[in-house]
DNA sequence: AATGAATGAGAGTTCATTCAT
DNA sequence: TATGAATGAACTCTCATTCAT
């Protein structure tokens, strides 16, 4: 079970007492909390798999979080708070809109292949009653500005005869609802299924963009 | 509550043993079931509730269903099976693109205010896993097949000359896309700030059929 | 399961009505009972199995007993009241010993291969405690009785130099006290295993009973 | 209940959380089992109950054994495995006959007068069926093997001339067979009435065994 | 900071019994 | 009499949380 023969101090391989720094182990415990929440929900996931996953025992749990309340808020400030932000689409004058369309839809479904992405949107969609205040804030904070700026983006090379005045100028959602389908399909379907989908929709998502886009 | 001014005889409101066909109870219940369930996700829904909601003792419902997964099942499989295919979207040669168009929007964001509708996806979305026999059942003889006819009917319409060759011929999903956006949104958000979206989100929607549709 | 094929009227067939006497239907439960009681006590076993033993629903149980309780006391007091009377071991003058010894062992044993007798006696170890007026009463009445007569029998035969004067005249529950153990071993374990053991033992018992008491 | 005159720190008696290594727990909790279990049969005996008995909550049992059934297993497996060949009768060739017989006597009805070997003995009647694996260990390699070796003792000693060929030699059951019925009437009627028949039996039952064994 | 035995408040389920039909 | 839907109490088991170590 444990390897004396290898490692030399061999005292440190059998004590359960592994203390680690707190924000090593918190990180950790959310990596696993992601995981088993995503998986059975809020309600029926247990302390005890989030501790095993976090390697970690049950009552360990509590030296760092209050509860699992605690520990469901936590991860989704954290993951609902510096996301998306990363790097937005923007047309600059000087690349090609052909690029510049490349480059959304990798962006866009680049997102929608981390699992994490999609893991906490599932976590959104099933557990948004338990955390109003982090929904309405990420709604307004993130989403909301989000959409705003990528409207005006729009807008402007519009003006600029950069592109068509189509009606991803009225609501940028638009732009982004086939991969939003797409992700669904993924929190559905098993990965084989929702691969061939989503393929298929980036290539047709695309072909649209361009058809709306060009001027 | 209990409906005093219809029922005459207020006789009936007090006496405990309520005998109804089975049929009918089971009816109660799966409907009571769609609101705990869709509500608190399934571990979260306690069969006490539902029972409630059916106007029955919580050992009462154990004479019709097995198990609380089972009434699960019956839930789903009976959403599932014979819901989309009510009426679809036709493009017939006489009516014109507009009608079409507007007929289909119209029947699209109506599925959509729907809440039980709404509830059952969220199911879907939350609950998949519990159930693969019956999602996968209901992609393939359900959804795939909806989508199947949706394209061949646009193509169809397009070798007709009736409208464009867009991508919506490459995927037939595109079409539909923002409005499961729309209805992602009411699954997360308050009502308020959902309506308000779908109901930007319809218009866009309806201006870009148009615009990628009119040949 | 019903023969009608063979009575005329095939609408009978149909009603789930079955009006039977009373006593016919309660001899139907009672044996019923024996078989749910004894194989899996008194309280595993389940009114619903009882009912659809004796071709009943689980309600119709009670227009004949008032309770499950009552249906076991009916039953023990059934069997344990006229059964091992029947005819006993009597040493008659005529017959000689060895023809009396063969016939006393082949009632024992015989008793001991019925499985209602095993099944009653089953539940008197089991269930006693839930009966004692009626143990009470069956170990006066008819064990007691029964085996003071025996010892009454076997004094007189020992006095007329008819058989040895032995141990079992001290005590007659010796005479018996193998065939218990069978029984016992019928209870404990599968049918094989406990007939090989129950053979054994009847041939060792018959002899015993030679070396004791032939004079 | 609380044995305030023999603990001394009376704090110990209030406190919740009395917490224990995990075997002698175990040991506790086997105790009590015990005597639930074989006081009310298997299905009788409630949860609640046997956690009582050995102070401890309901859900504390869990930490220990995964359910009802595996604290009966376990029960059984302690108690069917070690305990006949304790000591066993031997006759050697230096004590006399009689000693060895009152030995035997003694030692087997020292075991009916142990309060635990009748309740494990009852459980195995009665809820024999949970557990074949169990009992079919228990006869092979305890029950048999006991009675292989006395068997096998017993024609040593008659073939030393020790004492008479008699039906015993034929199946060793036969020796013990008055102590079963002995465990029986303990099994099903009350102390006084059982310790009467026992103690009349016991004294009958060496007379019987000197009559058959001496040469 | 960490462990895991222990608690206690439910949860789902079973089932003897009742009662409208 | 008979049915089976319905009740309600009791049961086993789960699990977030606490606490002695």
């Amino acid at each position: 079970m444990s390897n004396f023969a290898l490692s030399y101090p061999a005292i440190n391989s059998i004590r359960k007492h592994r203390r680690l720094p707190s924000d090593v182990r918190i990180e950790q415990i959310l990596r696993a909390a992601l995981v088993e929440f995503s998986q059975h929900g809020f309600s029926s996931a247990r302390m005890e798999d989030i501790a095993q996953r976090a390697e970690l025992s049950k009552g360990g749990l509590y030296a760092h979080f209050k509860s699992k309340e605690s520990i469901f808020e936590a991860l989704l400030l954290k993951r609902l708070t510096p996301s998306f932000n990363n790097q937005q689409w923007v047309l600059t004058g000087g690349e090609s809109l052909n690029e510049a369309i490349k480059s959304f839809i990798d962006h866009l479904y680049g997102q929608l292949s981390d699992p994490d992405v999609i893991a906490t949107l599932k976590l959104l969609l099933t557990e948004s009653r338990r955390i109003p205040h982090l929904v309405d804030f990420w709604r307004r904070e993130i989403i909301d500005k989000y959409l705003a700026e990528q409207q005006a983006i729009l807008k402007a090379a519009a003006n600029n005869g950069h592109l068509r005045h189509s009606a991803f100028l009225d609501d940028a959602a638009l732009l982004m609802a086939p991969a939003l389908y797409g992700a669904v399909w993924q929190m559905i379907f098993d990965e084989t299924t929702a691969t061939a989908t989503v393929d298929s929709l980036r290539r047709a998502h695309m072909r649209m963009l361009h058809e709306l886009l060009v001027p």
